[in-house]
RNA sequence: GGGCGAUUAGCUCAGUUGGCUAGAGCGCUUCGUUUACACCGAAGAUGUCGGGGGUUCAAGUCCCUCAUCGCCCACCA
């Protein structure tokens, strides 16, 4: 027996075991081809190229690998893709802060100096993050390794944009946008969220109605007043009656329009609009054809409209603005306990500002309409019901997709204008400059329209063999993603290739903390994947990530959780020593005759790898990982070799020799049930395994998986 | 405002088509170092499975209801 049995498991060797898997070649299916003819592939999420991994992460990757190892081990060709996400404004964002630190500031700054700095900025983290990866015993194709701002990708990216303009799918529109002040970008609806503000609500005289809004400054062009058709307190004005207003720079003239938008209910059920500052507004003036003017710049500050409060910013002027209003006798009342929700940016926090302003948009009522229909047909499935309730309910609802963002860090837009800047008529879409006097649109593409192509581009499409791997076995991301990047994906499958890119969808939950707290970089509650490797090693780690981590569910990680899987591997090493000391002597041969005991205890081992196989084919792999853990710990090391000890001392020579060759048996068969969970402490100790029928192969990630008679 | 999820041992959580004498890890008590392992073993304590009602031979598991916590969605000015 090989002298390192005789210490307890040093996981400090893992990173050897990897290199010598890289080296093998297994992780290509190219070098799997020989007599596996089903494909099984899967792509992983590509982390945001722009830091370490998170736990998310940890669980997100662990999960496929052990799906990709299971499918190696039948006899499958896997393939499992890595790649990493520019993440677009993500990353720009947080090169903002890197620059703020030297005191420098990204306006002023050239779009191709800026570009080329973030460039080199991603380029040195992505390899860092690639090596996370490495260290958690992912067992995928390097020489696969994609980035969405490859040339081929940025090609394809583009290739679908012009495809969709001239197919209808994508327009130009001068719509009423999200735009973040702060990061000067405009924002689609899914970078942004609400958050619950307690706040003022003001309510004002206004001519012979009361108004009610919560944002005063800005309301200077307020020149309509809107009203429900049945509100009994307006019965006596007509539609389009003209009144004049005493307004907060002087008198204006105001007219009243009676349409079912208004709620009678809130307030005094009177509201005057701001088409540019408001979505409902401006769908508002669309339809009656009214006036759009802006009020607010593009960083917060009001404009010469507001005369002498021109140049304050929002919060400067409300206060004024509510003071003059009060002074001029207009002021109402004040509800200081108003509560609302503000949109704020997604990632920043910041409050966006509802500016109008020309986009291109994704038309996506089509889309999405045939995107539920190929689910309808069983296209693809979602594994856990909640979230195909929620995916249901996004694609019901379809909202025209902005994907034009104003940063550098992305695909630029191949979309050409002439002479007058970003609203002129004169738009031609295409790689190429259309001729003298175009300038390309200098916006970037939204990141979900690039990594949307993701399932496509990893395979190479159009034209790559790989697209043999098309559609994907398996989509496996955070819960969070079923309406983000999920249905993007879906949506150009669809109308690229005409199939959706994976058969099945499984959603992890988030990692929470030991509170029940979502762990986020924000939060500083995350707990490091790289660091748990480092402690406990990544064999214990990957067993923490799965245990407990049921499709669709939030998971909590503790040190503790992670700590016990550690002793876990020390108990599978231990078990292994006393196996191979006692086996050392004897000839292992498949036609040995088993002892009636034996027979029952090969006979539960039966069991174990039906359970286990069973439920990884089923996505199960929580329930197979902590099935493996009790039978090896509480079946194999408590009752069997307990009672082997037994028989050693008191048996026959018969009842020795039949154990004996049942350890053999039991041993070489839960390493290789253990390995997708446990890759690196089976792949050490399969090495200094005696030769003998069991011994299929040299390394274990190529193993054939044991096979279980159903009958039995 | 709408939707979803959670509520099980001191703590953190499993328990998927109803069959449980309700489990795991950590913690706790007692005993045990006999050549796999003290990163151990043996034995044990701790639970009206959030409250109430219902369906069933049988409910932690299904239905209704209430309570608390959490998440997501939403243009209410």
């Amino acid at each position: 027996m090989n002298q390192k049995f005789l210490q307890p498991y040093q996981f400090s060797e893992e990173s050897d075991i990897y290199k010598e898997w890289e080296d093998s070649g297994y992780f290509n299916p190219d070098n799997l081809s020989k007599g596996r003819i089903k494909k099984y592939c899967i792509v992983m999420p590509p982390p945001n190229a722009n830091g370490r991994l998170h736990s998310g992460h940890g669980t997100d990757f662990t999960l496929k690998d052990i799906l990709i190892r299971f499918y190696r081990m039948k006899g499958y060709q896997t393939l499992l893709i890595p790649g990493s996400d520019h993440a677009g404004f993500e990353t720009q964002g947080q090169y903002e802060k890197e620059l703020k630190k030297q005191g420098r500031s990204r306006f002023g700054m050239d779009d191709k100096d800026l570009y080329k700095e973030i460039f080199d900025f991603v380029m040195s983290h992505k390899h860092i993050m690639e090596e996370d990866i490495k260290k958690l015993g992912i067992s995928c194709d390097w020489s696969r390794n994609k980035f969405t701002l490859d040339k081929d990708v940025v090609s394809t990216t583009c290739d679908t944009f012009i495809k969709m303009y001239n197919e209808g799918f994508i327009y130009r529109g001068k719509r009423c946008i999200h735009w973040n002040p702060k990061f000067q970008t405009s924002l689609s609806d899914i970078e942004t969220k609400f958050k619950d503000e307690k706040g003022k609500f003001y309510y004002f005289k206004y001519g012979p109605f009361v108004i009610g809004t919560a944002r005063p400054e800005t309301k200077f062009s307020d020149k309509y007043i809107i009203v429900h058709p049945d509100d009994k307190r307006y019965k006596k004005y007509k539609n389009k009656q003209k009144f004049s207003v005493e307004w907060i720079n002087g008198p204006i003239e105001a007219t009243l329009i009676k349409d079912e938008v208004a709620n009678m209910e809130m307030g005094s059920g009177a509201m005057t609009i701001t088409p540019w500052h408001s979505q409902v507004d401006f769908d508002l003036a669309c339809k009656y054809d009214l006036p759009i003017e802006q009020i607010i710049d593009w960083n917060g500050k009001l404009l010469p409209i507001a005369g002498e409060f021109e140049g304050l910013n929002i919060s400067a002027a409300r206060e004024k603005i509510v003071e003059k209003l009060k002074k001029k006798g207009l002021l109402v009342k004040i509800d200081e306990n108003y509560e609302h929700a503000v949109r704020v940016c997604d990632r920043t926090n910041v409050v966006v500002e509802p500016q109008v302003k020309s986009q291109w948009f994704v038309k996506m009522d089509n889309l999405s309409k045939s995107s539920l229909d190929a689910l309808d047909e069983g296209r693809y499935k979602i594994l856990t019901k909640t979230h195909e309730k929620i995916f249901r309910h996004w694609m019901n609802n379809p909202i025209d997709w902005n994907i034009s963002r104003q940063i550098v860090w992305g695909i630029q837009i191949p979309a050409w204008f002439k002479d007058k800047g970003l609203d002129t008529e004169e738009i031609k879409v295409g790689k190429d400059c259309p001729g003298d006097g175009f300038i390309q649109d200098t916006d970037t593409f939204d990141t979900w329209f690039s990594s949307g192509h993701w399932p496509l581009v990893t395979l190479g499409y159009p034209n790559s063999s790989d697209m043999e791997f098309y559609p994907t076995q398996v989509m496996e991301t955070g819960a969070d993603l079923i309406f983000k990047w999920v249905p993007r994906m879906i949506i150009f499958g669809l109308y690229l290739k005409k199939e959706v890119p994976f058969k099945d969808i499984y959603l992890h939950g988030m990692t929470q903390d030991a509170k029940g707290v979502k762990m986020s970089k924000s939060k500083g509650n995350g707990l490091s994947p790289v660091d748990l490797v480092d402690e406990f090693g990544t064999d214990a780690t990957r067993m923490s990530f799965v245990v407990a981590t049921p499709p669709g569910m939030n998971t909590i990680l503790t040190k503790d959780k992670v700590r016990a899987y550690k002793k876990f591997t020390n108990k599978v090493w231990n078990i292994t020593r006393f196996i191979l000391e006692n086996i050392k002597d004897i000839e292992l041969k498949e036609d040995k005759i088993y002892q009636e005991k034996d027979i029952k205890i090969l006979k539960n081992l039966n069991t174990e790898i039906s359970f286990v196989t069973e439920h990884i084919e089923k996505y199960r792999m929580d329930l197979a990982a902590e099935r493996l853990y009790h039978y090896v710990w509480h079946d194999v090391a408590d009752k069997i070799l307990e009672d082997t000890k037994e028989i050693f001392k008191t048996g026959t020579k018969e009842e020795i020799q039949s154990r004996k060759q049942t350890l053999y048996v039991i041993l070489t068969t839960s390493l290789k049930l253990l390995h997708p969970f446990m890759p690196f402490i089976t792949e050490t100790i399969w090495k200094d395994l005696p030769e003998g029928f069991m011994k299929d192969e040299k390394l274990i990630i190529i193993s054939k998986w044991p096979n279980y008679d159903k009958n039995k």
